[in-house]
DNA sequence: GCACGTTTGGCAACCGATTGACAGATGGAT
DNA sequence: ATCCATCTGTCAATCGGTTGCCAAACGTGC
C-alpha cells in the first residue's frame, strides 16, 4: 500500500483533447522518430538552411510519417503572431460586406492568414468590445461597416494594427475608393438624358461614406449646373429606401442617386407600387453594385464599388505592416490618393427625363 | 570587462511584438499588482468560487486596472480548447453560405465562440488540405459546401468534431433540412395551376442535395400523377440556368423547377430574353430563397431553406458535442429526422400553365 | 598533422496560461 | 486549550513550439 505513486504519471496535466483519438503529433514525436533534439525538428520545420540537407531530410520525412502538422496556438505563444487577421463587421446582414469577405478571404490565404470574421451588431460599445475580445488572437483587424466614433477607432489602433475601410480616419490606415470617377460619370449621364434636378437619398446619419458621396454629389451637380437636394437620412436597408419614397415624391426630382443599391431597389419597389414608371418618371442610381442589383426589372443602373478589390488591398496593406512590424499606418499614404476607382454601371434604371 | 551579463536578460526570448507599443498584461502583471500568487489570479478570473470573495475583488480590480484580456493562445495550450470554429466553405461565391454564415456566426458568439473563414474553392484535394491546415486551430469543424468524397469526410471527422452542412453521410453528424414539406407544396401548388408536366434542372452532377431534391420531386410527381423530367447536370449559377434554356424549351414542360435560385434566375431571364413569358409561359420555381430573390421581376416563387437556421444549429449541435467531449455525432441521430422544415413562398414566377 | 573557421545540433529558458498536490490559515467542536 | 476538517493560496509541472548561446564535429589550408 504505497501511498505516493503519482510521480510515475508524467502527462498528468494533458489536454485530453478528446477521448478516443490519439494526441496530435508534436515535434518531440518527431525528434524521437528521427533520433534528433526537438530544437533541430523546429529550425529543419522552419528554417531551411538551418540545418544540414542530410537532417532535414530525415525529419521531413518523419514528418510526413507521423503526418505531423504544427500547431498554431503552440507556435503563437512564442512569437506574438497568430498568423490570424480579423474582420470586424458592424452588420452582416449587408451584402457588401460579402464581397469584401470575398477579396479579403483569398488575399489572406495567399499569404497564410487565416480570418476570423466577428460581427458586433447593434451599437458602438458593443462594436469596441467585439474587437477587444478579438484583438488578442490576431495579428491585425480590418473594420469593415463600423459605427465606432474616430476616437474609439484611434484606440483600437493602439492596440493592433488597423485598416478601416470606407472610411478616412486621422492616422488611421483606411481604404477608400476614389468616388470621383462614378460620380462624375453617373452625373454626366444623367444630365445628357436631360436631368436637371436630382435627389440624393442620404445614409445613416452618422455615416463617413454617405457624407462622403454627398459631397462629391454637391460638387459635381454643382460643376454640371444641376440642382442637388438631401432626402433622408434613413436606414440603409430595402426598407430605408422604401420609406423614403414619399419625400423622393414630394421633393419633385427626376433622378435619385441612393447611398447604397439597398436603398436604391427599396425606393424603386416603392416606386412601382406607387404606379410610377422607371426610368419613365423616375431614374433611380444605385451605389456598390451588390450581388443581385441586376436582378431587378429593370435592372438597376448603379456606381460600382470594386467591394472585393477593397477587401483584398486591405489585407495587403495590414500584411505589408505586419511585415514591416509597423503600428502606424503605411507610410505618406495618408494624403496618398487611393488607386481604386468607382465606375457607373448603366442598365435599366436610368432613362431620359420626363419621358 | 565581465564577459559574463547575458544573465540579467530575463526575458531574451520575448515576442516583441510590435515596437513602440506596450505588451499586453499578463496575469503575472496583475498577480505583481494584487500581491497575489499567479495561479491564483487564473482560478479567480476562470474559476469562481474557488477562491475567497475578497481575494477575487482584489483580482478583478488590479485586472481591470491593467485592462487585461485572457490570451486565447496560452489558454488554448494547456486545455487544448481553442474556442474557435471552424467554416470551411468550398464556395464563397455562393450566396447561400451567406444566411449560413449569419446563423453560425450568431450562434457561436453567444456561446462565447469565434468563427474562422476558410475557402477551399477548386478541387477536393484543396478542400481536404484547407481543412487539414485549419483543424489544428479549431475545436470543431462545419462543413458547408463540400465537395469532398463520403470517404475523405470520414477521415476529416477522425482529427476533429464535424457537422457536415446539406449532406448526409453515414457515421458523420449532419444538418439537412426535411424537403418534403416545400416540394409537396411546390409540387400541389403547380398542379393546381395545371402543370402535368415538369422538368427538374439538375445541379452540379455529383451534388448530394441535387439529387436528394430531384428524388423527392420524383416520389411527389410520381404521386400526384404529373410527369417530371431531368435537365441537366449544370454549374449552379447563374450562367448554368441560362445554359439549361435551350433544354428546357425542347423539353415541352410547362414548368421547371431548379436546384437552386441562382439556376432558377439565369433560366428566367434567359427565358424572357427568348421572348417567352414567365408565368405566362412557363412557370419557375427556385430553391432556398437566397437574398435577391425576391428582386427579379416577375419575384421569383421558390422552395425556402431555412439556410441561417441551418448554420445555427451546425454551430449547436457541434457545441453539444464539444461540451460532452465527444467525438462522435449526436447520440442515435443519425436516423432522427432534423425539424428544419422546407416551405414553399408563392410569388410571381409561377402562374396557370398555357396562360 | 595541426590550427582555425564554419556548420550543425543540443541545452535550456521562455511565451502565458492551467491545474493537481499540498501546506498554512481559519474556524468550529469538544 | 486542543484537535481536526475545511478553505485558501502557493508550488511546480505542463501544453508545443522557438531561439540565443554554446560545444562538438567538420572541412580546409598550410
Amino acid at each position: 500500500m504505497t501511498e505516493i505513486d503519482s510521480s510515475q504519471d508524467t502527462r498528468s496535466g494533458a489536454p485530453a483533447r478528446s477521448r478516443s483519438s490519439k494526441p496530435a503529433p508534436t515535434i518531440y514525436d518527431i525528434a524521437e522518430l528521427a533520433g534528433v533534439n526537438p530544437s533541430t525538428v523546429s529550425r529543419a520545420l522552419s528554417k531551411p538552411g538551418r540545418i544540414s540537407a542530410k537532417t532535414e531530410k530525415l525529419i521531413q520525412d518523419a514528418a510526413k510519417t507521423l503526418n505531423y502538422r504544427v500547431n498554431p496556438m503552440a507556435r503563437a505563444l512564442p512569437t506574438g503572431r497568430t498568423m490570424t487577421l480579423g474582420l470586424i463587421i458592424a452588420d452582416i446582414t449587408n451584402p457588401m460586406f460579402f464581397d469584401v469577405v470575398r477579396g479579403a478571404e483569398r488575399a489572406a490565404r495567399e499569404s497564410g492568414y487565416t480570418l476570423i470574421i466577428a460581427e458586433s451588431q447593434e451599437s458602438g460599445e458593443r462594436e469596441a468590445a467585439t474587437a477587444e475580445r478579438v484583438a488578442p488572437s490576431v495579428d491585425g483587424m480590418i473594420l469593415v461597416t463600423t459605427r465606432l466614433a474616430d476616437e474609439q477607432i484611434a484606440d483600437l489602433a493602439e492596440l493592433r494594427p488597423l485598416v478601416v475601410i470606407n472610411r478616412r480616419i486621422d492616422g488611421v490606415d483606411a481604404i477608400v475608393p476614389d468616388l470621383e470617377p462614378g460620380i462624375d460619370q453617373a452625373l454626366t449621364h444623367l444630365a445628357e438624358l436631360g436631368h436637371r434636378s436630382i435627389g440624393y437619398l442620404y445614409g445613416p446619419s452618422g455615416s463617413w461614406m454617405s457624407s462622403a458621396r454627398w459631397e462629391a454629389l454637391l460638387a459635381k451637380s454643382v460643376e454640371l449646373g444641376m440642382s442637388i437636394v438631401e432626402i433622408g437620412p434613413g436606414i440603409p436597408t430595402l426598407e430605408g429606401g422604401r420609406a423614403s419614397m414619399t419625400r423622393v415624391a414630394a421633393s419633385g426630382v427626376s433622378a435619385v442617386v441612393a447611398y447604397n443599391d439597398l436603398m436604391a431597389i427599396g425606393l424603386l419597389r416603392a416606386a412601382q407600387e406607387k404606379g410610377l414608371r422607371v426610368p419613365g418618371d423616375l431614374s433611380i442610381v444605385g451605389f456598390d453594385d451588390i450581388f443581385g442589383s441586376d436582378f431587378t426589372s429593370p435592372p438597376l443602373s448603379t456606381i460600382r464599388t470594386p467591394l472585393a478589390l477593397i477587401g483584398t488591398l486591405a489585407v495587403r496593406r495590414m500584411l505589408e505592416r505586419i511585415a514591416a512590424d509597423d503600428r502606424r499606418p503605411a507610410h505618406g499614404s495618408r494624403g496618398k490618393a487611393p488607386a481604386i476607382s468607382t465606375e457607373l454601371v448603366v442598365r435599366g434604371s436610368t432613362g431620359p427625363a420626363g419621358a
